[in-house]
DNA sequence: CTGAAAGCGCTTACAG
DNA sequence: CTGAAAGCGCTTACAG
């Protein structure tokens, strides 16, 4: 099943393959009736340009690559992160009629062939997810000259401009609130060195901690419900007189309310939780959790509209959207 | 900065654009040296293929195409069932080193634009996911030629090759570990009408109760947790004295064992609970949720499998992987 | 084993 | 306003 080109179009609307092309690209410039018999035979036909013959000419492709650069570990994990951003970015990217190319890259071997995707001309811009310290992807897609920006801060030296959220200011509303209430040994579960949103919320832990005597009581995690449930089993054993605890993310939040309940530990009443991110499972947690909310979905479709306005050779400025204190019954 | 073309390889390396071709491609045609000629000259020069020419002859993209058609309502909803397919089938198909083009419908204008897409050559296959009773889209994409395979069982009478779990069976199992406990008023919270996990979820569920002397109590949900949580509040109120409820997905049991806490019903005591999915957060609810494993990332995998090896014209069995029975604390 | 040549299906100056 | 022609960057019979 042949699919019908420009010439057979142009064969049956009795016009040059020319005429044609500007009438399916929509061109002003061709008379009313003969742009009705080409769209007529158009039609008859269910002609469909062939995009890569008209990438081949117009090097563009009219697609976005998404790429989530992460270890295979947390691939499978169900972060509704990664789903939200894919999809506000989707769906944003449809307003202006272009695709979305999702690549995984969670090995070196992922990293070339991302690399050599872009290099291919597949793309005509690269958004990226979850960057970690140490990620050569950064640099890598820089050099090959695409436009690139970065959903989150990337931590690497060399700087593709992003979005991102307020990190520092949204965990030191967390801890503000706990002050507030009167915590005085409060711990935090932090999330993975090698991103900045594990650094940021750690910083601003920090900040209010040691700027209202109290000691700080740092375990590690990754972002996920399981690295909460053991941090938290770690925070408990330092220090079992700790009244509060900050998680840099609600799924870690939910993993340190699974492992206080098994250790007995009421929440709020013994020790009180707040989480970061907002994710829709915080208003269904025993008790709801109380949480600072990102706006995931918002700085997706902020780095798409970066993205789409990119000019070559220029270096906009981050945009960093702000945070809100969602207070339910954890703390 | 125009990237080099297999002429300027051919050039530098002192042979043919053709042999150039031929080293690139892997053909074992060429002479060691000429060979060892054209690789460093690729090398020196950064040099990769351009996919919209090499698509434009050889008529092949490598790249497949990941549908997800859902209402507006549902796109932005956190189900880990979206993040886990994606991620299964964007790892399986990297093995046969092809791209995932991630196109969601959920619209006209958005089926309108995935079907001019797939018509446009854009990509070698295309794998479904969601599907709803009155969607127009698979007879759509089987009318393009292109290979079409659905994640899950359509709804539609026209109907694509797929891959499903188990759903009837699953449910079956479910409905029957609560009535071995004993449990008499044994409700349910179905999936939507218009998709097959919903109808055969309840369908097991009604073979069971019917076969057991028990009468039905269904409330219908959409799969999320808010409409989980809606049913139960539906269900307590047809019938106060129910001691058991069968939710066709664990986020909608997550939903009804927030209205139970609400309502001041204890899981199990006053009412056992049981799930669909296992999910990870199936793991940390409290208590924690007896459900039925499906088997999401094998699914999709089977699915990948399918599409790569379908030859044309050929029209392969449906492949049904089974279910598990989890007993948690739940039930 | 290698090269000259045709051709994949489009778009776009350039003439008219 | 329209058409003839060149060209985008590859692959692949066909000769040799």
């Amino acid at each position: 099943m042949r699919r019908p080109t420009l010439e057979a179009v142009a064969a049956r609307a009795g016009v040059s393959r020319a005429t044609v092309s500007r009438v399916v690209n929509g061109s002003d410039t061709v008379r009313p009736e003969i742009r009705a018999a080409v769209l007529r035979a158009v039609e008859e036909l269910g002609y469909v340009p062939n995009s890569a013959a008209r990438s081949l000419v117009t090097q563009r492709t009219d697609s976005i690559g998404l790429v989530v650069s992460e270890p295979p570990s947390r691939v499978f994990s169900d972060d509704p992160f990664f789903s939200i951003v894919v999809r506000a970015v989707s769906q944003e990217l449809e307003n202006a009629d272009k695709q979305v190319v999702l690549m995984l890259a969670s090995s070196a071997a992922g990293h070339a062939r991302v690399e050599r995707y872009v290099a291919g001309g597949h793309v005509d811009g690269v958004i990226l997810l979850s960057l970690h310290g140490s990620d050569p992807l950064p640099a890598a897609l820089l050099r090959t000259g695409v436009p690139v920006v970065s959903h989150g801060r990337p931590v690497s030296t060399v700087r593709p401009p992003y979005c991102d959220c307020d990190n520092v200011g949204g965990a030191r509303a967390a801890v503000e609130h706990l002050v507030g209430k009167g915590r005085r040994r409060i711990a935090t579960i932090a999330g993975p060195p090698d991103m900045t949103a594990g650094l940021d919320r750690l910083a601003g832990y920090r900040e209010v901690v040691s700027g209202s005597d109290r000691r700080s009581l740092v375990a590690m995690g990754d972002f996920t419900r399981e690295s909460g449930a053991a941090a938290m089993r770690q925070l408990l054993e330092d220090d079992p007189d700790l009244d509060a605890v900050f998680a840099a993310s609600d799924l870690m939040a939910i993993g340190a309310m699974h492992t206080l309940r098994k250790a007995g530990r009421r929440v709020p009443d013994d020790v009180a939780v707040v989480g970061f991110d907002d994710i829709e499972a915080a208003r269904y947690t025993d008790p709801p959790l109380t949480t600072v909310r990102h706006p995931i979905a918002e700085v997706a479709q902020a780095i798409v509209r970066m993205l789409l306005s990119l000019e070559p050779g220029q270096r906009p400025e981050p945009v960093i959207l702000p945070t809100e204190l969602i207070v339910r019954d954890s703390a």
